[in-house]
DNA sequence: GTATATCATTACTAAATAGTAAAGATTAGT
DNA sequence: ACTAATCTTTACTATTTAGTAATGATATAC
């Protein structure tokens, strides 16, 4: 359970760009700040803006500026863009089928989707309400600390088992 | 944001050892009601030996046991047997430094920080509160559906910027 | 004590991700 | 037009992760 590093980097860039306002950015300047190569950025910043995150000027005084304003562009847009991530326990039992050809849980309605499933959606709520410009000016939302689990479904009686010391 | 193949298939083969109660459940069981190769299976369970979250019997009849009581054993436990995963947002900068000696943003308090930060420490709520008897029980906690954000920080006024259309 | 069934360990190969390199295209300024 | 500064694109290499293969060790049953 773990960013990527495209994920991670990326996002950077595109605060960099934000930061930056009106005045486009180069990747040169990016890769300073970052510590960063310039191909590695440049490569990132081609991805944001095929994904039409930020628009590009080429030629002297070129550079980077982000395609709307930071208020509209939300943390679930930049890292969808940057991988391709499950979103729900749909999207996680198709990634993971084993050999067989379909998950090979479905039919017993496994419970690891539905863990796996609240955390993605959790992931995507965070992600989906956060704007860079909260985080520019760090206005960043947190989970309430006091938010509690409950139990979804009844509980089913199991036999008691001895797992003795190992 | 993804879980890994290790994490997931570590999963269910746990899940495999568990719904076997105190019956030695073999490699090559595993395999097949998971659609994995034993050698698979096999480099899977001895990690999660290593971890002390099974043991292992050797020879005819042999197989693997859960080495507690499934409601002893958290997902947290599991996953981090199997992965190395960052739980909050300090080992994600010390993850992601770039080329700088640490984390680029650590002067200006990064706002990133606190966003991967609460996601981790989410997940880790999460993982960490169930079991996987509830998971073989189907009795899954889930997050309240009307949790909210709120916000941390103060606003700092920022200037108008104009970001006209691309 | 031999045969067989199981796990244990190590080394290897394959695939995905991360990151680099180099040559090409466009623009601004002169 | 020419030059230089910038982005663009593609191809490559390196690293990490995923998954396989083969040989070794141990325990049971007879």
């Amino acid at each position: 359970m773990k960013i990527t590093s495209t994920e991670e980097y990326g996002l950077r860039c595109m605060l960099q760009v934000a930061m930056s306002k009106d005045h486009p950015l180069e990747i040169r300047t990016i890769a300073e700040a970052e510590g960063l190569s310039t191909a590695y950025v440049g490569k990132l910043l081609h991805i944001l803006k095929k994904a039409g995150l930020v628009k590009s000027l080429r030629g002297p005084r070129g550079g980077y500026l982000l395609a709307q304003s930071p208020d509209q562009i939300t943390m679930s847009r930049v890292t969808e863009a940057l991988s391709r991530n499950p979103k729900d326990e749909e999207e996680v039992c198709r990634k993971f089928p084993g050999e067989l050809s379909r998950c090979a849980h479905i039919k017993e309605n496994c419970s690891l989707r539905s863990v796996w499933g609240n955390i993605y959606r959790e992931i995507w709520r965070v992600l989906n309400n956060v704007t860079l410009e909260q985080i520019l000016n760090h206005r960043i939302p947190a989970l309430e600390p006091g938010t509690t689990l409950h139990v979804l479904n009844q509980p089913i009686a199991g036999k008691e088992t001895d797992y003795g010391s190992a």
